[in-house]
DNA sequence: ATTACTAGGGTTCGAGTAG
DNA sequence: TCTACTCGAACCCTAGTAA
C-alpha cells in the first residue's frame, strides 16, 4: 500500500498509466512497443509514444531504451497514483472502505468547544466511542478535489451520537467515523442534518495540534473508515 | 444481439462520471451544481456541464432539471463502465480475481484438438481439472482493449499442467484457469512459454459451441478466475 | 441563481517521416 | 525494426453571456 506524494494527473494519461499497470508494470519491468500499447487504448503509436515521454518525465514510470523495444516499469510515484484511483472506485462500490480524505486545517471559532462540553455529548462519546475528547475540534478544509467525499460520509450509517436539548437550545443528532491522522487515532464528527460544507471536524482523546505538531494552514490526510 | 453493452468511453467523461457515482449518484438522485462539479474536478463550470450532457446523451446519466438544480442519477449503463473500470483496478492491485475477457470466437485449426488427445495432457485435465474434456478447443481472439489481460495471466499461476515428451516430440507445460462463458463452467488453458499472442484457448466437458450456439465471429466474454 | 450556447484560443491527436 | 519529431487538423476547454 504505497502513499508517499499523491498527486492527481490528467484522465488520459492514467488511462495509459493503468493499461501500463495492467499489463504487470507494477512489480517488473515490461516489454512494450509504443504501436502495441496505442492499439490496446485505441489511439496511434505517435500518441503513445509521447505518453509514455510524459508519464516518464512526471516521474511515474521508469524506462530502459533497448535496441529491440523499450522496457517500463511503474514508480513508486506512479503506483500510488493508480491506488488513489481505485480507492475512489472502491468508495463507488464497496460498503466499508477506508476513505483519505486531504485538506487543511483551518482555526475554528470555538464552537467545537462550545458544543463538546455539552454533557449530553461527551456523555455519549465516553460510551459509544470509549474516549473521553479533549476539549475542542480539529477543523479540516477539504481540497476541492476530496469534497466527493462528504456526499458519500452523508449516505453512510456512522456510530450514531443522539440529539437533545438543553434549556431552549436544541443540538442536533451527529455521527462519528473511526479515523486517524499520522497514526493518531481519532473520530470524524458529521452532523446528521446540515447544508453543504467542505469542513470536517475531528475530536480525539489527545490534543491534536499539540501531538501532531499542527498549525492552520498546514496540510493534514485524515484516514477514515467509512460503513 | 441483446447483450448487456460495456463500452468504453472517453477518459475525461469516466473521470466525471466516476466523480458523480463518488457522491453516490450510483443509488440516488443527487443534486449538483455544474460549477460545485466542475470546482472538484477542477475544470470550469462550462464543461462540466458540457461534461454532464454529453453523459446524458450516451445514457450514462439519468437527469432532472429543476429550478433549483439539477439531479443526477448514474444509469445501469453508466455504472457498468464504472464497474468494468473498478475491475481494472481489481486485476492490477489483488492476487484474486475475476476477470472478463471479451473477444470473438475464431476459427481453430484443429491443434486444439491434437493437443488434447494426447493422453499426457488428457489424463491431467481428468485429475488436476476433474473434467473430461470435450475433444476440441475453443478459441478467442481478444478485443485489442483487453489484450492487457495476457501479461496479467503470464504472471499468474494457474493450474499446473506438465509438459512431456512422445517419441521424438515435446508438448510444452501450461496452466489452466478456471472460467464461464455464460454459466457454462470451462478452463482456459495458457501455455507457460510462447510467444506474445492476442488468443485464447478454452477447453470444457461439454462442446461449447453446441452449447451456447456460438459461431464463428461471434463475441463472447469469457470470465476467468486469476490466481 | 443556474444551465448551456458561442466564439476563440490552447491542447491533443495522428500522418508523414527522420533518426 | 522501433521510437519520436514536426505540423496541420481535430478536439476540448473557458470566458462571455443568453436563456
Amino acid at each position: 500500500m504505497p502513499t508517499p506524494i499523491p498527486e492527481r494527473i490528467s484522465p488520459r494519461l492514467l488511462h495509459t498509466l493503468k493499461a501500463l499497470a495492467k499489463r504487470g508494470g507494477l512489480k517488473m519491468s515490461i516489454p512494450i512497443k509504443s504501436e502495441e500499447l496505442g492499439r490496446e487504448l485505441g489511439i496511434s503509436q505517435q500518441t503513445a509514444s509521447k505518453h509514455i515521454l510524459e508519464l516518464f518525465s512526471l516521474g511515474l514510470l521508469e524506462r530502459m531504451l533497448g535496441t529491440r523495444n523499450q522496457m517500463l516499469l511503474v514508480t513508486q510515484k506512479g503506483q500510488s497514483v493508480l491506488w488513489m484511483e481505485y480507492q475512489d472506485y472502491k468508495v463507488v462500490f464497496e460498503e466499508n472502505v477506508k476513505v483519505l480524505a486531504r485538506g487543511m486545517v483551518i482555526g475554528g471559532l470555538g464552537e467545537g468547544r462550545y458544543y463538546l462540553n455539552q454533557e449530553g455529548y461527551s456523555k455519549q462519546f465516553r460510551k459509544k466511542l470509549g474516549i473521553m475528547p479533549y476539549s475542542g475540534t480539529l477543523n479540516i478544509r477539504l481540497l476541492p478535489s476530496h469534497t466527493g467525499l462528504i456526499s458519500k460520509l452523508r449516505s453512510s450509517e456512522g456510530i450514531d451520537i443522539e440529539g437533545f436539548s438543553m434549556g431552549h437550545r436544541t443540538f442536533g443528532s451527529v455521527k462519528c467515523f473511526p479515523a486517524r491522522i499520522k497514526d493518531v487515532e481519532c473520530f470524524l464528527v458529521f452532523p446528521r442534518r446540515s447544508h453543504y460544507d467542505d469542513t470536517l471536524e475531528v475530536i480525539s482523546a489527545k490534543h491534536l495540534r499539540t501531538a501532531l505538531n499542527l498549525s492552520d494552514e498546514d496540510e493534514v490526510e485524515l484516514e477514515i473508515e467509512v460503513s
